[in-house]
DNA sequence: AATGAATGAGTATTCATTCAT
DNA sequence: CATGAATGAATACTCATTCAT
C-alpha cells in the first residue's frame, strides 16, 4: 500500500464541491440565477449547510462556475498560442460557454461588488491581451477593439440567449447575434459613416 | 345630486394608474426588475391593492411601461414616415429608451409567457416593418436584417447597460455597444468571411 | 349611525398589537427571552408577518412590554405623589413587575444597543427622581442611593428570580432577595466596616 | 517496545481538555453563554468532536469551569480555616470569580436540570457551611443568612455585571452591588422595620 | 373604488450533533 | 483518539396576495 495517497477525506469533500458546481450550472441554466439555493443542494445530493460551507453565498457559486470556464479558456489559449486566428477561436469558445451559463453573465454584471469577480475579470483581461493584440495587428478585428469590448460582446450574446429555454435555440440565437456583432448591421459597402 | 356629473372617479383612477407606472419606472430603474411591488405602491402613494387592481402582476407593469415607450416610438415613426433614414432615427430613439428602462428588457425576454407581451411584440414588429423594409432597399442596413434582429440588438444594448448605475455611464456603454453592432467587430476591409 | 366612530379598521389592528404584547409576556416568561418569535405569533393567533409589522425585532417587543409596565408605575407615582413612603411603594411595585417579566431585564441589560431602550431608561430615571430624592431626605434610604442603584436592585431581583418556573416560588425568591437588599447581609449592629 | 510507558496519550488528552475549558471561559465571557460551540472548539484549536468527547453538552463545559473555580475556593477555605473573617474573604473571592465568568451563573440558574450542577451546588454548600456558621456566631452576618442566600448574592452580582463589556466596569458595578448587599439600601439607623 | 392590515408560503442561514476517515 | 466534513432541524425574515373595512 503506497504512502503517497492524497489528503485522506479530501477526496469526498472535493467531490462534493464539484457536484455542487455541476448542480449549480444545471439549476442556474434551468431556473435562472436566482433559483433557490436549496434546489442546488438537493440536486447535488448534499445537505444545505454543505453548500454554505463550500460557497458562502450565491456569487461564490457563480465565481466557481466562471473560474472553471476560464480555466478551460486559458488552456485553449495556451494551445492556440501561435495559431494565426487564435483570437477568433477563443471568442467562439467563449460564446459557446455563454450558451450554457447564460443566466450568470448578466446577473454578475449587475452585481460587480463581489471581490472574487474582480479577480476573474482580471484573469479574463490577461487571457485576452495577447491574442487580441495580435488580432488587431493582423487586421482580423477593428483596431480600436478593447478587451472590455470583448467582454461586452460576450455579455450581449448571453443576454440574447437568456430567453430561450432549449440549448438548441440558444445556440441558434447566439450564432445570429455573433454574426451581427462580427459584421455589423450596416452593410460592408455602405457609403455612410 | 345631479346625475350628469362627468365620469365619477375616472379622473382619480387614471391618475393613480399613471402615478403607478411612473413609480414603477423609477423603482425598476433603481432596484432592478425584481424590486418589491410594495416599494412601487409606496412611491406612487397608493395602497397595495390599488396597484393590484390596475396591474394584476409584475409583468403587467412592465407591459404598461413598454406600451408607453412604444406609443412614443409609433408617433416618431409617423412623423418620420418619409424621411430617408427613418429606420436609424427609430433605432436610436429605441436605444435611448433602453438606457432608461434597462432592467426590463432582459427580464421580459426571460419570461415571454405573459400574453400582454405578445401583443407588444406584434406592435413592435408592425412599427418596424416599413422603415426596415425601406432601409434594406436603400442599403442602409444589411439585406438579411429582420425585425427580430432589431429586437435582439435592443436586448443586447439593454444588457450591456444594466450593470451601470448612473445614467451617464449607461449612455456611454450603450453608444459603444451600438457602434460595435452597427459596424461590426471585424474591420470593413477584412478579407476573411 | 353616528359619525364619531373611531379610526375604522384600527380597532382590529390595535387589538392585534395588544394580543401580541400579551402573548410575548407569556412566552418570554415561560420559555425565556430567546423563545422563537413564531411561538409568540402563534399564541397571539396572528400570522408571522403581523408580528413583524408591529414589532420589527425582538427588542421592540421587549420595549413594548416594559413601556406598559412603566406606564403603570408612572400612574402609581402620580397617585402616590405626596405619600410619605412613595419610594418604597414604587420599589415594591417594580419588584412585583420583575417577578412577572423576569426574563427580560437581564436580557436587555446585555443588549443596551436598542434605541427604544435608552428612551425607556430615561423614563425610569425621570420616574424615580422625585420619590428617591424625598426618600433620601427622609432617611428612608441611604443617602448615597442613586437611581442607577435602584435599577441595579431591580436587575438583581430579576436575576434571582429567573431560575424559578412557578410564579409562587419566584415571588418567594424575590421577597427574600429584596429583604437582603433592603437590610443588608451584615447585621445592623455589626461593629465592622 | 516496552509496555510500562506512562498512560499513553493521557497527557495530550488532558491538555486538550484544559485548552477547551480555557477557551470556553474566554468565549463565554466575550459572547455570552449561548455562543456557538464551534467558536470554542476553534479557539481551543481542536476539532469539533473532541469537544463533544470531553463535554457532552454545553452545561458540561459550564460545570467544568465552575468546578475549577470551586476548587480554588476550596483551597482558599482550607487556608483560611481558622481566620476570623474567613467567610468574608471567601465571599469576596467568589465575587471576583463572578466578575470573570459572569455569563454563566444566571444561565445555569435558569437550567438547573443538569445533574453535574446538583453536584456542584452540594460542593458549594459544603464549602460554605463552616465559615458561614462561624460568621453567624461572630455576628459578622445576620443570623438568618443561609448558604442559599449566599448563592443568591452571587447570582445577583453576576447579573448586575453581565451588561458591562469591560472587566474594569464589571468590577466597578460588582463592587457597588456588593456594597448595597452588605449594608442594605435602608440606612443602618432607620427607625422602620 | 381605495386602503392597508393580515396572511402564509418560500427562502436563507445558523448550529448542534453525527460519522467516515 | 482526533479531525473536520456532512447533516438536518430550527429559526428568522420577506414578499406576493387577499380581504375586511
Amino acid at each position: 500500500m503506497p504512502a503517497d495517497q492524497p489528503p485522506p477525506r479530501r477526496r469526498d469533500a472535493e467531490e462534493n464541491r464539484e457536484r455542487l458546481v455541476a448542480a449549480a450550472r444545471e439549476v442556474f441554466a434551468a431556473d435562472g440565477f436566482d433559483a433557490p439555493l436549496d434546489a442546488i443542494a438537493r440536486r447535488a445530493g448534499v445537505g444545505r449547510a454543505t453548500l454554505y460551507r463550500n460557497f458562502p453565498d450565491r456569487s461564490a457559486l457563480a465565481a466557481a462556475i466562471f473560474a472553471d470556464n476560464l480555466t478551460a479558456l486559458e488552456a485553449l489559449a495556451r494551445a492556440q498560442r501561435d495559431q494565426p486566428n487564435a483570437f477568433m477561436t477563443l471568442l467562439t469558445a467563449a460564446v459557446d460557454q455563454q450558451i450554457e451559463v447564460h443566466a450568470l453573465f448578466p446577473a454578475l454584471l449587475s452585481a460587480p461588488d463581489a471581490p472574487d469577480l474582480q479577480v476573474l475579470a482580471r484573469r479574463v483581461m490577461r487571457l485576452l491581451a495577447a491574442p487580441l493584440r495580435r488580432a488587431r495587428a493582423a487586421r482580423e478585428v477593428r483596431p480600436d477593439l478593447t478587451a472590455a469590448d470583448v467582454l461586452a460582446v460576450l455579455a450581449m450574446i448571453a443576454a440574447v440567449v437568456s430567453g430561450d429555454t432549449s440549448v438548441r435555440s440558444r445556440r441558434h440565437s447566439a450564432l445570429r447575434a455573433l454574426e451581427l456583432l462580427l459584421h455589423g448591421v450596416v452593410p460592408r459597402d455602405a457609403a455612410n459613416r
